[in-house]
DNA sequence: CAGTATTGAATCATGTGTTC
DNA sequence: GAACACATGATTCAATACTG
């Protein structure tokens, strides 16, 4: 179905299919959980989420013969009925029935309904001490209030799936933010209805979040595949885990998975290498987070947008702060790296809608590690990363102890290098409303005097690749001061000179675009270069020793 | 081949309201 | 008044696909 629906349709339902290589991969987890069966026994393989049978397409007659398959979408029913119907062992509903059809759904294979939860075909099953439970699921992984949905004011109208029964259920036991996600209630529901002995088995494809970050489950990792999320149907790179989940408590805190790309031109798996996946258990809002109270006399000043401008109107959800020490505000936040550029930002004034803290003179330089981890995802988009990688405190002790000793001095003004020269540095130079002048102090324009940065990046011992950027940050700032809009008393950073003097214009005859500085424009580029293979070299490798991501 | 257009599966911290 | 529950709500960028 996947082809017949609009995306946002696509989303509401998760109907992204299993690519047969994938399917054909996962198998061995199968047949692993198969070989735990125990003598005499009888088995089922449950897959409440069959949509058009891909994960059973591979499976041998007698393999299909102990399949229990469903899915709720009606045009995959009539697939699947067709595909599977004569070989499985039950499909839900049996046989097509006046009132099956349901507006587009299967009456009574909803699985998230109780009567799908009741169902006496299932239950007879779960019942039967003699026979062992095998899930083997890729779940639809909904997200009903991600930004997309958002933008698209959507989110409400896609949410009903959360009215479900499972849902209900999941939510007496389950707190936070887990929920939010269709494929979490799917794994949730699977170990809570269906898996009762040590010997049962779930095999689920999902992002590891689910374990990783939101702990959702405490079982046996027994073995697990990294797949390229690109071959579900999906634009973009990211990593779903395969995982072989046997139902016994453990409590590892790491685990590795064997990584597969596949090769569209010939039409085989690419091994990837093993990938670890390690839990977190702190954000940076818990630990890192300057805390410190804010008096009320300064709670005065300005809100700014992610442009870095004053955010005028709106919903304005954040307090303002202005005092002699803070220089900016940053937000590095969630432990994910979905949407890195609203959950990480560094702005000249508290962020309209929060979810950071105020950079204060005299700490500023500590805190920077969290905004350059916020950047990983974006200097590294290999599809292993994405949904596989996210942030953590988990090392602040020795972070705090080493920054504390003076270790990891140089350290944090390769940081500041950085963020000085990034941009998502969204500091800029400008008169408030309420008529305050803001000056970036993050930055390397020295013209108006000394900025806090450059103050302090004297202590940086340069090397070959940061000369390398502060001569370019000289070419760039030379070209910018013969832009037309270059104002002599502001100071400007990266973001600043890329959005208010690398100005552009279409050309009227030609319909190109022309750079009004081409100098300019090719020296930012340059420097963007440069940033990104330093950050990746010398900045990176210390983020992940000290857990900013893992 | 260069320039242009399009794209992003898969939240979570926060404030506020509610309950005890 | 503490603890809990839940509704709320927001691009930017680089990479890639496409076009001529």
């Amino acid at each position: 179905m996947d082809k017949l629906n609009d995306t946002l349709q696509k989303k509401n339902l998760g109907a992204f299919y299993t690519h047969k290589l994938y399917a054909e991969k996962s198998l061995e987890l199968v047949r692993a959980a198969i070989a735990r069966v125990p003598t005499g026994n009888d088995y089922i393989i449950l897959d409440r989420c069959a949509g058009t049978g891909n994960l059973e397409a591979g499976l041998t007659d007698e393999e299909l013969s102990h399949c229990v398959v469903s899915t709720v979408e009606y045009y995959e029913y009539k697939v699947l009925q067709e595909l599977l119907g004569a070989k499985v062992r039950h499909i839900i509903p049996p046989i097509e029935m006046t009132d099956t059809f349901n507006a587009g759904l299967v009456s009574g294979a909803d699985a998230l309904s109780k009567e799908y939860i009741e169902n006496p075909v299932i239950k007879q099953y779960i019942a039967n001490p003699q026979c062992t439970i095998i899930l083997f699921e890729n779940p639809p992984y909904a997200e009903t209030t991600s930004a997309e949905h958002q933008r698209q004011r959507q989110s409400k109208k896609s949410s009903t799936w959360k009215q479900s029964y499972v849902v209900t259920e999941m939510k007496k036991e389950v707190k936070g933010t887990a929920s939010n996600d269709l494929g979490n209630v799917f794994i949730w529901s699977g170990f809570k209805y269906y898996l009762r002995q040590p010997t049962d088995s779930y095999i689920v494809y999902s992002p590891v979040k689910y374990w990783k970050a939101q702990h959702l489950i405490d079982r046996k990792f027994v073995k697990g595949f990294a797949y390229n999320r690109r071959h579900f149907h999906t634009n973009i790179d990211a990593c779903i885990m395969c995982a072989y989940w046997q139902n016994i408590a453990d409590s590892r805190k790491e685990i590795e998975i064997a990584a597969y790309d596949i090769d569209d031109n010939t039409g085989t798996l690419v091994s990837c290498g093993l990938l670890p996946v390690k839990q977190v258990f702190t954000t940076y809002s818990k630990i890192y987070y300057d805390k410190r109270p804010i008096p009320d006399e300064q709670r005065t000043g300005i809100l700014a947008g992610l442009n870095g401008l004053e955010k005028v109107g709106g919903k304005q959800r954040n307090k303002p702060a202005t005092a002699p020490d803070i220089m900016g505000y940053m937000v590095a936040h969630s432990s994910g790296f979905d949407n890195p550029d609203l959950d990480s930002s560094l702005l000249i004034a508290a962020r309209y809608d929060g979810n950071g803290f105020f950079l204060r003179k005299d700490n500023y330089l500590e805190k920077l590690p969290m905004f350059c981890a916020s950047r990983y995802i974006t200097y590294n988009r290999a599809w292993t990363e994405r949904a596989r990688i996210m942030k953590s405190a988990d090392g602040a002790d020795r972070y705090n102890a080493d920054v504390a000793s003076g270790k990891l001095a140089q350290f944090l003004l390769k940081c500041l290098l950085f963020t000085c020269t990034e941009m998502q540095n969204h500091m800029r130079t400008f008169t408030g409303s309420d008529g305050r002048f803001y000056r970036d102090e993050l930055c390397l324009d020295g013209t108006n005097g000394k900025t806090i940065a450059l103050r302090d990046i004297k202590g940086l011992i340069p090397g070959d690749r940061e000369k390398a950027i502060l001569n370019q940050w000289e070419t760039v700032l030379q070209w910018a001061k013969k832009a037309e809009n270059y104002s002599p008393s502001l100071t400007y950073g990266v973001y600043q000179i890329y959005a208010e003097l690398d100005t552009s214009h279409v050309d009227e005859t030609t319909g190109n675009t022309i750079w009004d500085n081409v100098e300019l424009h090719t020296a930012l580029a340059g420097l963007k270069t440069l940033v990104k293979d330093y950050y990746n070299s010398e900045i990176v490798p210390v983020l992940f020793e000290y857990e900013f991501i893992k």
